[in-house]
DNA sequence: TTTCGTTGCCTAACGTCGTTATATATCAAC
DNA sequence: GTTGATATATAACGACGTTAGGCAACGAAA
């Protein structure tokens, strides 16, 4: 049934994706090639198709990977809004291009719909049981300052010595607004 | 001097940052191939590169002309919160591709620096205007909130029925962060 | 132990991209 | 009309994502 040694196509993937995440936290994401993943792993790019549909399917992989990390970064804090929200900003600089794929990058991943995975859902309650309210408005909003202060900062396109003033000016807002 | 007929170089500049914004708007940036920026322009690829160094330049003068439109924008409604935050959001929900170019994408534009262009000064002063205070935190903040909403948003991360309530709860947080 | 069928991998290629070198055509100046 | 400069077009280079085709390796059948 099985004519040649099947190779442990788990560990291929996870293999893959490690190696593109290096590659693009070292040199930037055009740099994460088909090609060049492929001398990473000492093979040839149509390895790479085993396992993977195409370099989209690539960088999607990396991304979910990233909302586990996120969701574990989260849940390791305490459940107090500073804390996740440090905690959050903290992964956002920490790994910057990972994030970049998770929401700055075009993506194949559902995720309004009923086929959101896991990994995204665990990120997402983690906020919520910070900022907790009825229908998770509140959550979502704390979501949408931070990613825009993750992305801004990053982008070079807010003052770097106004950092902390904004962290504590968002904290105090999102937890003076818990009354509606 | 002049061997033949030289061409009206601004006008050329112009025409390709539109050509760019439509293609991009309709079919997406990875859509926008100097190709088929110069096949519109019924010319060839080299006198692309008369006006512009490369792709990314052009990606970056159409984001440019994207923060002189969106400061058009902010300035066209009253200096109130709410309405430069509808201003802001409606903004970047009618010209996604435009606002992908302005935030999203790679840009070799200067930001945070003494050369940042005065368009990316005048869209940040419209919004400083509705939320003043001394530093200009409270607008940075402002920004990064509207920026996380249009991006999350526009990416489908969020549940579009609560898009009013996001506004709504934004809006209150920001206008009653006015004492610190 | 030899043969066969299946499966995994590598070499090579296709089409497209951004970008550039070379050649040709066009117009002002004399 | 000749000359010289310049704008444009043709053609190419290297790298990309992706795929087709051939070769080699291994388990099962004889």
């Amino acid at each position: 049934m099985s004519p040649k040694a099947s190779p442990d196509l788990a560990l291929r993937r996870l293999s893959v994706v490690l190696a593109a995440r290096e590659i693009a936290e070292s040199d930037g994401w055009p740099a994460v090639t088909m090609r060049r993943l492929a001398g990473a792993l000492g093979a040839t790019q149509p390895v790479l198709y085993t396992v993977f549909a195409g370099r989209q399917d690539v960088v999607d992989a990396v991304a979910l990977s990233g909302f586990e990390e996120l969701a574990v970064a989260l849940e390791a804090v305490e459940v107090v809004p500073m804390e996740r929200m440090q905690a959050y900003l903290r992964f956002a600089t920490a790994h910057p291009r990972l994030y970049e794929a998770m929401f700055s990058m075009p993506s194949g991943l559902p995720f309004a719909s009923d086929g959101t995975p896991g990994e995204l859902r665990r990120a997402f309650a983690a906020l919520r049981e910070a900022f907790p309210d009825k229908d998770g408005t509140r959550a979502e909003v704390a979501w949408s300052a931070l990613h825009g202060l993750a992305t801004l900062q990053h982008g070079g396109r807010l003052r770097a010595d106004l950092a902390q003033a904004r962290l504590e000016l968002t904290h105090a807002m999102l937890t003076r607004a818990e009354g509606l």
